[in-house]
DNA sequence: CTTTCTGTTAGAAA
DNA sequence: ATTTCTAACAGAAA
């Protein structure tokens, strides 16, 4: 489910609704997503949440009470977030269809919950079970941001320092942008979106990026993202918050999940190969 | 029925 | 140091 762009749509979201709540009480249902750390309830119950961060797709929670204490969220494939206040209102989650959403929590797939003041909770779903909502100290914490490159869509994004370090991989392209320790946040949907929209096919080695080509996709890169975030990300088209927004890139998206179909742009067919490990999707005549 | 696929990424192996 | 591959898991699709 979520990239860069879904992670902080729910990013956005979360820090909206929890800020002030005091955690009350904790629910764990799957040990694992916790960490099977038998401390998390009681390091959280009583804490305020102060903020919600993010780098790459990592969320970073953070208390008003202590400086030295923050959860590390990860969704990996199907983790989702959901809050619920006192009407049972649904005020947030992601990649989840409406029927899902009127849902009675816990279900099946609640690996974690947080009761939290004035009948609020939030609760954690995770299907495969890859996600996790850990607890982590401020030096634990630190540590785990500088395993992050830099984000592609920010305005500091250093585009000549992307291009130089691109051009030095000896891998595929698409390898290289779905490492998360040179580049943050780019996930199997925008790096095939980025490279689509660079002319350049997944396939090529790094080292064999043009200096134009690289610049381009460095740009490319942090525009898409850009572009999802601003409505809500890829995998919210089923998803209404209680604000009546509805994100929806999937109609923007020109290669992803489009093989067999006519290019946007040039009308050729759409190919899926697997690089990278992945499934991967370009324009045989628009990128080369 | 079995096999393959899936929006991620640690960690092992090369 | 880099790069490749697999496992972690569940369920939908073929």
């Amino acid at each position: 489910m979520p990239e860069l762009p879904e992670v902080e749509t729910v990013r956005i979201q979360l820090a909206h609704a929890l800020k002030g709540h005091t955690i009350r009480g904790v629910e764990v249902f799957h040990d694992k997503t916790v960490a099977s750390d038998s401390t998390f309830e009681e390091r959280l119950v009583g804490k305020t949440f102060q903020s919600v961060d993010r780098v790459g797709k990592l969320l970073i929670f953070s208390f008003v009470e202590e400086d030295n204490l923050f959860i590390l969220a990860h969704l990996k494939m199907t983790g989702q977030f959901f809050y619920v206040d006192e009407q049972a209102d649904i005020v947030t989650g992601g990649g989840h269809s409406m029927s899902e959403a009127v849902s009675l929590f816990p279900h099946v797939h609640t690996r974690l919950a947080l009761y939290l003041d004035e009948g609020a909770a939030l609760y954690f779903n995770d299907m495969r079970l890859f996600g996790y909502v850990k607890l982590a100290t401020m030096v634990e914490m630190e540590e785990a941001r500088s395993k992050f490159g830099p984000e592609p869509t920010g305005e500091a994004f250093d585009v000549e320092w992307f291009t130089k370090k691109l051009r030095t991989r000896r891998t595929a392209v698409k390898a290289a942008l779905l490492d998360q320790s040179f580049v943050a946040g780019l996930g199997n949907i925008y790096v095939d979106e980025a490279l689509f929209r660079s002319g350049v096919r997944p396939a090529r080695r790094a080292d064999r990026v043009t200096l134009v080509e690289a610049r381009k996709i460095g740009y490319e890169a942090g525009a898409v993202m850009n572009e999802s975030i601003q409505v809500g990300g890829t995998t919210f088209q089923n998803f209404v918050d209680t604000g009546g927004k509805h994100g929806n890139f999937t109609d923007y998206l020109q290669v992803f999940g489009r093989q067999g179909q006519a290019c946007k742009v040039c009308g050729t067919t759409i190919k899926k190969i697997r690089c990278a490990g992945r499934g991967t999707h370009f324009c045989p005549q628009c990128q080369k």
